[in-house]
DNA sequence: CGAATAGTGTCTCTCAGACATTATATG
DNA sequence: CATATAATGTCTGAGAGACACTATTCG
């Protein structure tokens, strides 16, 4: 649209036809967790009607006038999962003219970590179709597997935008994890883990392996010795061989 | 705001309240730039009206119901400063419940990187007083200077919540700087470039000095040696002192 | 030649990757 | 004692930081 060659009649009547029709915001979550076999999980809810009705698409909802993006983001993800306190962060905001072919929405986009084993989409409000679907990350793409459904999605299986959406956030794990904290995030106990815990968070996100000694070197260095974790006395024994150490995050 | 304790009535008022109350959004421009003594500069204007009258602030306008964020972010930034094909990266977007005390607007930030020598806003449509200030950042804080006006503004200089973005904005540059090639953007010209011209840029970003070897060294590794970047024939004879090699970037 | 800027060589220290080795529990 | 997992030791090469040094131009 070029103002320029625009008459001004042209150019009111535009301008009227678009002071009543501001875009909607709404804010989507994409809700990362861990499964039981340590795997890197996103929910995704399957939609009911038109438009892209059957495929999978991204929990979300509208922002309301009187609350900030992160009260809605917290609010869906309560709605959602029945969670509070969980970490957020916002991604990225979508904003395409045609994303979504009712109205214009413009989606920002919010980033849930929630610790392994919190994560119940059944003690969610609506009456909708969710699950949990293992990301299995290779090189520029990515697939969403639901085991206990027998159901593979590809990047078209998803409804709108929500593709670049699931890309953005996996770039956004993908190099956070390095050089922030995010990983702990999805520890199921952030006062007592194992190193090897917080290892297989790290392979889940990135999508490599770490070797295991540098691994535990590098968290030495990064966590205890600088006194952000503590070595508690109690150590598992989960299986009948050497009893692992837990280790405490402080504050 | 919580749903579960509002009556259907009350519920319902609250919806029909806020059905007609959407928010606006507008994209907001980080207009960032090299000035002639190789030092970062950002674009800010002069509020003319209420709220925060007389103060500086980060220019931006609506986001028409017809155009995406990016072509919003571009048109802005071709209405304050007459530029096309600029470097622009989506930032964060801001959306508090009282930012903007008229009405309840959301604001995507954008960053935009303007070639060195190419900013010029007095070729802006709107007749704002517009001017840029030079960036100068210390750990945790920054200060914005005109010398030519003999101004200097500290962060409570800004209007709404621009204070925030901009130290989104420098956070961004800041870490990306060294793992990606947004540095490059603010070269005069990408096809006839110093060494030493980019480091300047590289220091001014990240508010640190540079060595010059070490810097040589990445800078042949992370460029030459890749083939990204070619030597030219052609060597600069600004200085009446050893001439200084041209660089190319290439595609 | 002296001054000023462009550009190089090299030493050290840190750290990541690879991989061998030791430690400790159970059956 | 065999086995499986936990945890450590060590070698190497890449790369960042510090700093001394050489190179090239002009007046």
């Amino acid at each position: 649209m070029n103002y320029e060659e625009m008459t001004e009649e042209e150019y009111l009547e535009h301008c009227k036809a678009i002071a009543f029709a501001r875009p909607c915001v709404t804010v989507d979550m994409l809700i990362f967790s861990m499964n039981k076999e340590q795997q890197l999980e996103l929910l995704l809810i399957k939609r009911g009607g038109h438009p892209f009705k059957g495929k999978w698409a991204i929990p979300g909802g509208f922002v309301e006038i009187d609350e900030s993006l992160e009260e809605a983001a917290a609010r869906e993800l309560k709605e959602e999962t029945n969670l509070e306190g969980i970490y957020l962060e916002q991604l990225y905001t979508f904003g395409d003219v045609d994303r979504d072919k009712r109205a214009r929405v413009i989606s920002v986009a919010y980033l849930a970590l929630v610790p392994a084993g919190n994560l119940d989409f059944s003690a969610g409000d609506d009456a909708v179709d969710a699950c949990s679907f293992v990301v299995r990350q290779e090189k520029g793409s990515f697939t969403l597997c639901a085991k206990d459904r027998n159901l593979v999605l590809t990047e078209d299986d998803l409804a709108f935008d929500h593709k670049d959406m699931i890309f953005k956030g996996l770039e956004r794990l993908n190099g956070k994890v390095t050089y922030s904290d995010i990983a702990l995030e999805l520890l199921r106990d952030k006062e007592k883990f194992t190193i090897y815990e917080l290892q297989t968070i790290y392979e889940a996100l990135t999508g490599e392996d770490f070797d295991v000694a540098n691994f535990r070197r590098s968290f030495k260095k990064k966590f205890i010795d600088i006194g952000r974790v503590e070595k508690l006395e109690e150590k598992s024994v989960d299986f009948s061989r050497k009893p692992s150490s837990y280790y405490r995050l402080i504050k």
